[in-house]
DNA sequence: GTCTATAGGGAGATAGAC
DNA sequence: GTCTATCTCCCTATAGAC
C-alpha cells in the first residue's frame, strides 16, 4: 500500500486527531497551561494513549509549531508562485498578505498555539523551530527586497523594521477577527492599501 | 502621615516588588507555567509571604495587567496632552506612535506579561481588566477618529482596521526590540512614516 | 492502538510561630 | 511582615493488560 494513499491509515488518523487536538488546547491554555489529559480528552482517547503517537509533551508541541509555519508558508508562497511572471512587485506584496492572513485564519488552532506558547517552550524544542520560522521571514525579506529593487518601494525603508512592522500587523488579525463581523477579503484588502499608501490624506 | 508621601512605607516597597517580580516571571513563563515560588524567589522572599501582599495568584495577575496598561495610557496620553494645541493630526499620531513604542520597552516586563498571558487567565480576572483595555483602544480610535475629521488621513480607510493593523505592528516590537541593536526613536519613526506615507515608492 | 493504574514530583494556599 | 510546615490536589510519564 503507497503511503501516498488518499485513505489513511488508522493510524496516521489518530495522530491527525492528536495533533488538532493539541493545537486547539495548546492555543487556549498556553505550553505549561496544556495538559496530556486536557488534549487526551479532546481527541477522544485517554491520556496514555497520546505516548503511542509522540514521546512527550516536548515532542508534541514541535510537531504542532512546524505544522503550523510550514502550512502557513506553504500556503503564502503556493499563492505567490501562482502568478504570472510579470506581475508588480506590488500585486505580489498584496498576493502575499492576503494569502497570509487567510492562512492564518485558517489553520487558526495552529497559528494561535504559536502565539500562546512564545517564551514558554523548553529551548531545545523551540530552536529547531525558530529555524523554520526564520525561512519563513526571509521569503517576505525577499519579496520586500525584490519589490525594491525593481523601484515598486520607497529606497528609504529599512526593510527589516518594515517587515517586522508589517508581519506584527497581520498577525494580530487572529485576536480580534470574527466571521461574522467582516470580510477576509475586505481586511486583507486594507492592510495591503494602509502599508503600500499610507493612511495620510494626499 | 500622607499617603502620598515620596518615601514609601515598607509595606508598600514589598508590594512593589513582588508585583515586579510577578510581571517578570509571568513575562517569562505564562501565567500557569508561573509559580508562587519563582516570584517568591525572583523577590527575595519566601513564596507564603506573597499572600499578605496579594490574596491570590489572580489577584497577581489582575494588578500586573492593570498596571501594565495602566502605566501605558498614562504615558501617551501625558504625550500627547503636551503637544501644544496647534499641533496637527499628524504630529499627534507620531507623537502617540513614539510614546507608545518608548513605553511598552520601558514596561517591558508588564507589556510582555501582559502578552503572553492572553487567554490564559481565569475569566473573571480577564472580564475586570478588558474595560481598561478598551479605555485606551479608544483614546487611539478618537486620536485617529479627530485626524481624519480635520482631514489629515484619507476618507476611506476603516479606522478600526487601521488601528488594530497599526497596534498590532507597534506591540510586536517588543519581541524583537535589541537596544544594542537599533535606536527606539529611530524605529518609532520608521512606523511612522510607514502608516502614514506608506512603503511604495510614489 | 488503546486502556487502567500508579509512581514520583510540584503546585496553590493556609496556619501558626516569630 | 515574613517564615516554616503542611494539606490537598493534579501533573507527566511509564508499565503491563487487552
Amino acid at each position: 500500500m503507497s503511503k501516498k494513499s488518499l485513505k489513511l491509515k488508522k493510524v496516521e488518523v489518530s495522530r491527525a486527531r492528536v495533533l488538532d487536538a493539541a493545537a486547539h488546547i495548546f492555543r487556549e491554555r498556553g505550553f505549561v497551561g496544556t495538559t496530556m489529559r486536557a488534549i487526551a480528552q479532546d481527541a477522544g482517547i485517554e491520556a496514555g494513549s497520546i505516548y503511542y503517537h509522540f514521546k512527550s509533551k516536548d515532542e508534541l508541541i514541535g510537531a504542532v509549531l512546524d505544522f503550523g509555519i510550514t502550512a502557513l508558508q506553504g500556503s503564502v508562497t503556493n499563492a505567490v508562485d501562482k502568478l504570472p511572471k510579470y506581475a508588480t512587485p506590488k500585486e505580489r506584496i498584496k498576493t502575499a498578505i492576503n494569502a497570509h492572513v487567510s492562512a492564518i485564519v485558517k489553520y487558526g488552532d495552529y497559528t494561535l498555539a504559536m502565539r500562546r506558547v512564545f517564551g514558554q517552550v523548553p529551548s531545545n524544542v523551540w530552536r529547531k523551530h525558530v529555524k523554520l520560522r526564520e525561512e519563513y521571514g526571509d521569503f517576505w525579506h525577499n519579496l520586500l527586497a525584490n519589490a525594491q529593487k525593481q523601484g515598486g518601494l520607497r529606497k528609504d525603508i529599512d526593510l527589516t523594521i518594515a517587515r517586522l512592522f508589517l508581519l506584527g500587523g497581520l498577525n494580530w488579525t487572529v485576536e480580534w477577527f470574527k466571521p461574522k463581523k467582516h470580510s477576509l477579503e475586505q481586511i486583507a484588502e486594507s492592510f495591503a492599501s494602509l502599508i503600500l499608501e499610507g493612511m495620510k490624506s494626499k
